[in-house]
DNA sequence: TGTTAGCACTCATTTAAATGGAGTGCTAAC
DNA sequence: GTTAGCACTCCATTTAAATGAGTGCTAACA
């Protein structure tokens, strides 16, 4: 549809607009387009393309007789059109950082960094929600006269533990038969497949004990409901301060930065993020499309990776609208291809 | 000492110097201290007594013809001898966060902003190190063909689990004795108490599953060794840009959020106050006795709690040097109660 | 001997004006 | 359809002047 719109010279000039700004950050007039493109043509001749295209919303004039800076709508079309999708060669230095880190949190806290040293914007990684996950295994177990530990593994191998405190004393035989009934009740449901039939059918089960089968479902249904549970590692927050439309003033700056350091609202992206199951799986929000309103003068690059299945978490690029969008995609597919299936590769 | 250098009418000035800079941010002059102060002197007796001052060291000009600012000795002196030590009412609010958050993470991250909300300042909250814990439970369990869970619960209530990768299979019996041999063996020792005959010992009686005793016994060293494991939580570090003396410079202010999103040299602050087992629990590190360098213009004041016997962290504030020290420390007294012996609180 | 008024001086900050230059829109000619 | 040329706009930077807070010093006073 916009080819309609947009002839091979528009394209050609408004791509090279662009690729200029995304260089130097500073509005880009009708000579330096003519003197550095090899379409031979006066600036006079671009400065009319110039106005057509400002016309037609691609551009704008930060004020008159400034040169031109791309519009969301003209950065849009760059995305969608324009950029080049480079494949590049993987980085040996992400597979090794995240072949020898051990934890998952180390591992995304670390992911966050790379992107954040490679690119120079500020990167966020969201911890998986474990949607569809299912239950492996439950055990409870006695660690002290009056404390119970309960402690609950998935499928994909997350564990999760909480310490129940007892009313009354619970011998080992009962624990043993409240430890079969769990089991053989839960294992293998996914969170939405346990329902009010199973958990009132469970605690009639265990009879006086029901008070206990109640935590260890919150447990459950903590370790898997997770959406509450959304962590956000954030790194590079402070390269923002490198481009000056984003940091030239100082309430501006601490606006953006505040907005990382709440992770609140970083989560709420991430997660509308996720229920975007379709797409290859990489978004990009360009100024106003962010449902963030700080980052109003940001764009916003995310993918999403899958650790297992059903196990999914986000990866995000937040920078200047002027951000090196094919760089940026290229790293997120690394990570997120680094990321894919990991939990079923540490199995061996 | 000091009280040969500053007599009574000296140490007023300078008081009321700091106090007011405290407040300002401004150099304050003599005009200023003449009029505002009940000493009933001149604007020219107090620049006479503020020379005498500044020959001491207490306090400075920032270029000829301003007023005087305090110097870190200056500081230095308020805090020590100056400052007036009120110990006012328990903040209720913070009292009832605790006593509703339920998980320990929660709990201190929560610590971080209430604390950076009610003071203004950047804060940082260190998850406890388990120094001189000792285990109360261990526990193996197969949650798999090929899989072993093992769970270890010290006598804090903290709990770490790890899965373990077999590779032979390994029967009920098996583990049962395994589990026997751990806990008779290991419980009730910290673990420094974990010598090399120990671990000999248990390997021996081990036999053929020695790998797995090896890999439990990390997973326990992890657990207490904690050091390296240490956490930090941090709020309210876009709070520094409300003082134009940390963030009149973007590279200034960039600097010092890195040095929060970093973590890394907080955590060696840390450590090193943890070291410090006297004092009352509170430091207090002014301009340059800080050990972070990026924090020379900063003051940093912190307070070690002690959830249980030997399990300790800290709680840290960072300002301007004019941080308004004591309601900080207020603050701090405040929460390190909240949060002292707070894994016993929790049996109950 | 300690205190104070007064004055000349310093220096950062604010305000205003002057300058330079990048870039545009438009027109007329090719 | 393309281009050269010119008048015009507006931002950014420089330059200069005005302002004002604050000091140090001296001389006079109690």
């Amino acid at each position: 549809m916009q080819q309609i719109e947009l002839n091979e010279r528009k394209t050609k000039i408004l791509n090279a607009i662009i690729r200029n700004y995304l260089e130097t950050g500073e509005p880009v007039g009708s000579r330096t387009i003519s003197k550095y493109t090899d379409l031979n043509l006066s600036s006079a001749t671009i400065r009319n393309e110039m106005a057509d295209l400002e016309e037609l919303g691609y551009i704008v004039q930060p004020h008159t007789s400034a040169g031109r800076i791309p519009s969301d709508k003209g950065y849009r079309f760059y995305v969608d059109h324009l950029m080049e999708d480079k494949n590049r060669e993987v980085n040996e230095m992400k597979q090794f950082v995240i072949e020898h880190t051990e934890k998952m949190e180390q591992i995304l806290q670390q992911v966050a960094k790379v992107l954040a040293t490679n690119t120079n914007y500020a990167t966020m990684v969201s911890s998986p929600s474990y949607h569809r996950n299912k239950v492996k295994f439950i055990q409870l177990s006695l660690v002290d006269e009056d404390q119970l530990l309960a402690v609950i593994v998935t499928q994909s191998n997350l564990v999760k533990n909480k310490i129940i405190n007892l009313s009354e004393t619970i011998d080992n035989e009962t624990l043993l038969k409240l430890n079969f009934l769990l089991n053989s009740n839960l294992n293998g449901l996914a969170l939405e497949e346990i329902n009010l039939a199973t958990i009132a059918k469970l605690k009639e089960q265990a009879g006086m004990h029901g008070d206990i089968v109640s935590e260890v479902l919150d447990t459950v249904a903590e370790t898997m409901g997770a959406d509450e549970d959304i962590r956000i590692y954030t790194s590079g927050t402070t390269n923002l301060f490198k481009y000056p439309e984003l940091s030239d003033s100082a309430e501006k700056a601490s606006e953006l930065i505040s907005t990382f350091e709440e992770k609140r609202q970083l989560a709420s992206l991430v997660t509308e993020n996720l229920l975007n199951e379709e797409s290859t799986g990489i978004q990009v929000y360009i100024g106003n499309e962010s449902p963030i309103q700080t980052m109003k003068d940001c764009s916003v690059v995310t993918a999403t990776y899958e650790l297992g299945e059903g196990v999914r978490g986000t990866i995000g690029i937040v920078g200047p609208k002027r951000m090196d969008y094919e760089k940026v995609m290229d790293n997120l597919k690394v990570l997120k291809n680094s990321l894919d299936g990991i939990l079923s590769k540490t199995r061996d």
